[in-house]
DNA sequence: ACAGCGCGCTAAGGATTGCAAGCACCGAAT
DNA sequence: ATTCGGTGCTTGCAATCCTTAGCGCGCTGT
């Protein structure tokens, strides 16, 4: 069991407004009020796709494992940084693996790895599946 | 039980539901096979994070909603792309991938697909699962 | 006073997740 | 042939999500 006692084991920081070491729902309901929205609001301003009895539950943090997609809402109407949410909400970030723009150096490729025939048709398979998926990824931002 | 539900509540991709049905079971029973890997051993790989019960269901298509840190774990394991999973299962992905039109085309058999940085990653990855199968047969790192 | 409205919040319940346990099947060793 | 281990898969269940209703409170106007 986890306790969500955000007073403690801490010597508390005076500076909530960075995103420090607060609860999801802590969080969540400062931003609301910062914007001085009503929970119905809120609800309204997604859509419905958060209701407004739902967010009172995800601010009063009894509400562990949030869909990823009711972050998003949040996130969009409130405008704040998805990633945050998530990474308060205790998903592993998808950004946070970090292989982007760094090593460029090794050159390698697959030309200097002598694949096999076998090796090249799954490679090509794969290759396949990735571009599959990124044709229907088209959507976000 | 449809997953046709025209009434749906949460955003999901406006998906053409033709062509291409490449669901997330399909593509991580895809990925396994390709390993030689057997649902306990994926069980093992992940210490005990996704059951073989589960993955399973997995792949079978009857989970809609997992959650992403399962998926994680499961893109870890495979040397896969975590956040193309968590697209694949319905989810927003955090930082977008503006790989597109970063070709730095590397030759090799690959050369006539210019491969974008992330793919070449993906797919190395992938190639080294290939071979550290072949080689070990089993064993942990 | 008392409607009426909006506020945060709670209750109850259906739906889904994820797991432990167990099933049926198969191939190999005894 | 029979046991043994391994395979994918199913079942039953507790836990959790998320929604629809509805509660109690405070406010405003008639």
């Amino acid at each position: 069991m986890h306790e969500d006692n955000p007073s403690e084991k801490h010597p508390r920081k005076p500076e909530p407004t960075s995103t420090t070491q607060l609860t999801l729902g802590a969080y969540l309901a400062s931003v609301r009020q910062t914007l001085s929205m009503s929970l119905r609001e809120v609800e309204d301003a997604t859509k419905k796709e958060v209701s407004n009895a739902y967010l009172s539950q995800l601010e009063k943090g009894k509400i562990k494992k949030p869909d990823p997609n009711i972050l998003y809402s949040l996130s969009e109407t409130y405008g704040i940084s998805y990633p945050n949410l998530m990474s308060l909400a205790g998903y592993i970030v998808a950004s946070s693996t970090r292989s982007d723009t760094q090593h460029h150096g090794r050159v390698a490729t697959f030309a200097e790895h002598a694949l096999t025939k076998e090796e090249e048709e799954e490679l090509m398979a794969y290759l396949k599946f990735i571009r599959d998926r990124k044709k229907k990824q088209h959507g976000q931002t």
